[in-house]
RNA sequence: GCUCGAUUCGUCUAACGGUUAGGACGAGAGAUUCUCAUUCUCUAAAUAGGAGUUCGAUUCUCCUAUCGAGUACCA
């Protein structure tokens, strides 16, 4: 069957979105755009309890950091409107009603107490309760009560939910793209709930089908999570059908905690010392947890390291843009086993992004910075030089500003380590004759360098001594690029400044 | 417990059933350098275990082990 590709990413907004469901954002979203199809954000919010006030615009903003581009959606539209499923809860019922008629559901009155009662006592027996095929004509359900009883109960304003009449005995064969084929026998599944009463809201399992549908997605392409309710899902659309329009499914290998066990949650904030979640996320709590925005990661950086992490192309190319990922991805080349992230490589992704932007781009990206952390402006042209002279030793823009310090400021502080090395007093009077040498020029420039060199050599002196002597004079740590370079960026001036004022106080 | 899934260097991964099992991060060593970092070179490092099928299994099948997921009127 040849038909449109329409993918969906369809979190609930219980929270900030982790690293995993941005992966699966972006997995859909590439799968979509490869194929040259639609990439559609559905907001799940069928749990009326769990709702978290800001979880929705934080999921949008999100994505939008990270380049994900949804063609319809809440803020976008789309022809298949409203794209919150809250907003969309009178359909629901409907189809739920319509499942009881073909017999394929049934009412049922049980309370959550009588229900955990039952567990509870299933337990005690050392039995596990299942509400399905054994149970269902016992307890108070529409296959049990008489039509009229039914028919009052529900009158009277009785809470019920619609359960789904899971065949028993039954092998359900299913495909999953990136799992193959999976075979499971309906007796060991139960009758899930598919719409209840009391808050007139359909659970995920009738939603997700219904909406799935009635958006003509082509692939559901979801966190592996869900492969325990796939035949329920497969059940569904044979139940309503909809076997002919049926999506294609993959599901994703999950992402794994950094350490110990399990996957990774959103309740795992920042506790591994390293981001989960894409922004800052403060909750309405006031909990807050970082992001990697704040981290000062690149968007890029980060996507293309998320891409990596349950998917690779078969060559060995590591840096890729969003254009070639779109080119590059297919389901087929995803793993089947969780990943655990690394921290230590999404910064070596950091890093070489950083290197790949131009020095006038990080000049600017570096001056707010510099303002705030150092509290000194600085122009283009200058902001520029630092860029260009330290963007190899960085991880991330706010490291240059640390790397610069005393590029711009004199240090107030010696290096212990590094003075005890090379601060001895031989070393101390050749750097008085090296500051004479310099003070002779009409300025200090990275040519300098080749007449001091000479000078050295002539003399007979260590250029190794000498030069870290002469850079603790000027940073106060024997550490960073060519002296020669920071003395020509700090002027003759200021460069005979802190020789003198070393040789004072040191 | 039950059901399903997974298992290649420490980590992310590659390998039509035929390779000295490759790459990347990280680690170690060396070279370069005025220092640190970079860069470059090199090194160590893996097919969970056991049976099959096959001329030949990382690759296919089964068993075991381990890990994970699910098992809600949550998604």
């Amino acid at each position: 069957m040849n038909r449109r590709v329409r993918v969906r990413f369809a979190p609930s907004p219980t929270g900030a979105l982790h690293i995993g469901g941005v992966r699966t954002a972006l997995y859909n979203y590439l799968f979509a755009r490869h194929h040259g199809g639609d990439f559609i954000l559905r907001i799940e919010d069928t749990d009326s309890q769990r709702f978290v006030p800001g979880a929705e615009a934080y999921i949008m903003e999100g994505l939008k950091w990270c380049g994900i581009k949804i063609d319809e959606g809440i803020e976008e539209g789309g022809p298949h409107a409203p794209y919150r499923q809250s907003e969309r809860k009178e359909i629901y019922l409907k189809y739920a009603q319509d499942l009881v008629a073909s017999g394929n559901a049934y009412y049922a009155f049980d309370s959550a107490e009588s229900l955990d009662a039952l567990r509870k006592e299933y337990e005690q027996r050392g039995e596990t309760f299942a509400y399905n095929f054994s149970v269902r004509t016992k307890l108070q359900t529409s296959l049990n009560l008489s039509a009229d009883e039914v028919k009052s109960r529900i009158e009277r304003g009785d809470v019920w939910v619609i359960r789904f009449m899971m065949p028993e005995n039954r092998n359900v064969e299913m495909d999953d793209i990136i799992r193959g084929h999976i075979t499971i026998n309906s007796s060991t599944l139960d009758d899930k709930v598919l719409y209840k009463s009391a808050d007139q809201l359909p659970t995920y399992h009738l939603a997700n089908i219904v909406d799935d549908h009635l958006m003509e997605i082509s692939h559901v392409i979801r966190g592996e999570e869900w492969l325990p309710s796939l035949p329920l899902h497969y059940l569904l659309y044979e139940a309503f059908g909809w076997k002919d329009s049926q999506p294609q499914f993959a599901h994703l290998p999950l992402l794994l905690k950094p350490q110990g066990q399990g996957k990774l949650s959103k309740r795992d904030g920042d506790k591994f010392g390293f981001p989960v979640f894409p922004l800052l996320w403060k909750a309405p709590t006031g909990e807050t947890a970082m992001g990697y925005r704040e981290e000062g990661y690149y968007p890029e950086a980060f996507i293309n390291m998320l891409a990596l992490l349950g998917w690779n192309p078969g060559t060995e190319q590591e840096i890729f843009s969003m254009d070639e990922l779109i080119d590059a991805f297919s389901l087929e080349k995803v793993s089947k086993s969780g990943a655990r992230f690394s921290h230590d490589k999404a910064k070596w992704f950091n890093a070489q992004y950083l290197r790949r932007q131009n020095d006038s781009d990080l000049a600017l990206q570096i001056i707010p910075i510099l303002k705030e952390q150092l509290g000194i402006d600085v122009s283009v042209e200058r902001a520029e030089k630092v860029a260009a002279l330290l963007k190899e030793r960085a991880t991330f823009p706010k490291d240059l500003v640390e790397l610069s310090r005393y590029m711009f400021i004199a240090p107030a502080e010696y290096d212990e380590k590094s003075v005890n090395k090379f601060w001895k007093p031989e070393n101390v009077e050749k750097l008085k004759e090296l500051r004479d040498l310099l003070s002779s020029q009409k300025d200090i420039t990275t040519a300098t360098e080749t007449m001091v060199h000479e000078w050295v050599q002539q003399k007979e002196y260590s250029m190794g001594q000498l030069m870290n002597t002469l850079r603790i004079s000027i940073l106060g740590i024997s550490q960073g690029p060519s002296i020669f370079a920071i003395a020509e960026f700090i002027g003759k001036e200021e460069t005979l400044r802190r020789i003198d004022t070393a040789i004072a106080k040191l």
